[in-house]
DNA sequence: CGTGCGCTTGATAATGGTCAAGACGCGTGG
DNA sequence: CCACGCGTCTTGACCATTATCAAGCGCACG
């Protein structure tokens, strides 16, 4: 794990730095699928202006915690988090994993406080969208603000997903839909469909689709033994697509 | 099914109305529970200006199906209902039950078109939000456009409260734990936190819950006989309610 | 008064959890 | 550079929870 960055810091608190990594919004690869998609270029600069970045975060240093002040919603640059809640009883649940482009941290505006903890399963680089700011430039953009509600309403419809999917689909067809999910995120942003190396954990894996490492380690086994996946520990490649729409036997 | 209007319809449209059945926001009960919560009374006059009361909703009638075009969103006046999506192989799952002062239709806002189908569990009374007028309120209004952020935000934080009850949970936990919230939400109301009628099926539970008709059935009988609900169909008395919260293992 | 739907209860079966042990890979330190 | 050790992953045997199948009850409604 190389440091090269010159301070050093905890990461639980992004401090702003001028060092911005080549990048805006304007000129960012992402932007496409990002906050900016759908306003013209002057109100992207002013988005832009709003936007912190800050040194990357790494591997297992959290964004935010459950139960801190909510600030800022963040829009991941590079990397991956997860999100995740702890119960009452000390179990965690992961609520969600956040590729480059998407959004998270939406779930503390409710109460002013993060709902769930962000933490880095690798290297990441983070936009921080200040939210008083966010929702000032809402009310003169209405396209900015109609994006935002979408962006939400789009959080909403997956989470709906997931309880569907934790309710009504067997082991196999969990993990089969969240390999089809990563697949077509990592579409999304023009990388290969199907091959690409998983950013988490196997616990994580379980921990999200509400099942033992055990039973995600025998699924994967499975699909290998029917050549649907070829699995190197993290390393997935997809060798029968249908047949993993088939085994995933869901939409999404 | 006794029909007391004058008009008939088939509730998919809501048909704008005359007679206003004596409600408005200012004077609403459920206003500090509803959308008007944190306006001013000169702001609440403007969003009565745009919501469109209608005709209830009987029994089983749809308020909007899994597809149509997303024009409103919609606040429950009286009675319940239940939002619900149909998956590939047609099964059923619900999403969420909706009692009086609750907001529903937002998962609709993302694609244009409403994500889950909602029916009414029995009549019901509705007012309709239009989503355009309500944007163009929300850039006026910066407390009506917070406010909705956080309905919906909330929307995301109680979808992932859900994931979870389904993912780490036990079928006992999963009741009790309905059981706790449908209570806060009638004492929410003013109404007794510990006697009430459930609105809906032991299978919406089930579906809701992600179990069986059989396995819910055999949790109430299992808590009757542990003197912590008193059952009769979908009367319920709460006998020994730190034996439920004990039972339900969550904070929620 | 009968029919049907919703609810309950029982017997059995299957899916996934638990416990245990071993393999593999990776980073650390000698 | 290799050896060690720990954490992650895999595999197997067994067990528990809940689904499935089946039957019966009771209330509401025609």
């Amino acid at each position: 794990m190389t440091i090269h960055l010159a301070e050093s810091g905890d990461g639980a608190v992004l401090q702003p730095c001028s060092h911005d990594y080549q990048v805006n919004c304007g000129n960012c690869r992402l932007n496409s699928i990002c906050l900016p998609l759908a306003l013209e270029s002057d109100d992207i600069q002013l988005l832009e202006d709003i936007i912190q970045r800050s040194k990357p975060l790494q591997k297992n240093q959290h964004l935010y915690r459950e139960g801190d002040d909510f600030q800022s919603v963040y829009a991941v640059r590079s990397g991956t988090l997860k999100a995740y809640k702890t119960t009452d009883d000390g179990k965690e649940q992961v609520t969600g994993f956040y590729f480059p482009g998407e959004i998270l941290g939406m779930d503390g505006i409710s109460n002013n406080a993060h709902a769930s903890s962000a933490k880095a399963l690798e290297t990441a680089a983070i936009c921080e969208i200040p939210f008083t700011s966010l929702e000032k430039l809402s009310s003169l953009m209405p396209s900015l603000q109609r994006h935002f509600f979408q962006l939400m309403s789009r959080e909403i419809t997956e989470d709906q997903q997931l309880i569907t999917l934790l309710s009504k689909n067997s082991a196999d067809e969990r993990v089969a839909s969240l390999m089809l999910s990563i697949s077509s995120r990592y579409a999304r942003r023009k990388l290969s469909a199907t091959q690409f190396r998983l950013p988490m954990s196997r616990v994580d894996i379980g921990n999200y689709l509400g099942l033992t490492v055990e039973t995600v380690s025998r699924v994967f086994s499975r699909m290998q033994k029917m050549d649907i996946l070829q699995v190197d520990n993290k390393e997935i490649r997809i060798l029968d697509l249908p047949g993993l729409q088939k085994m995933a036997n869901v939409a999404g």
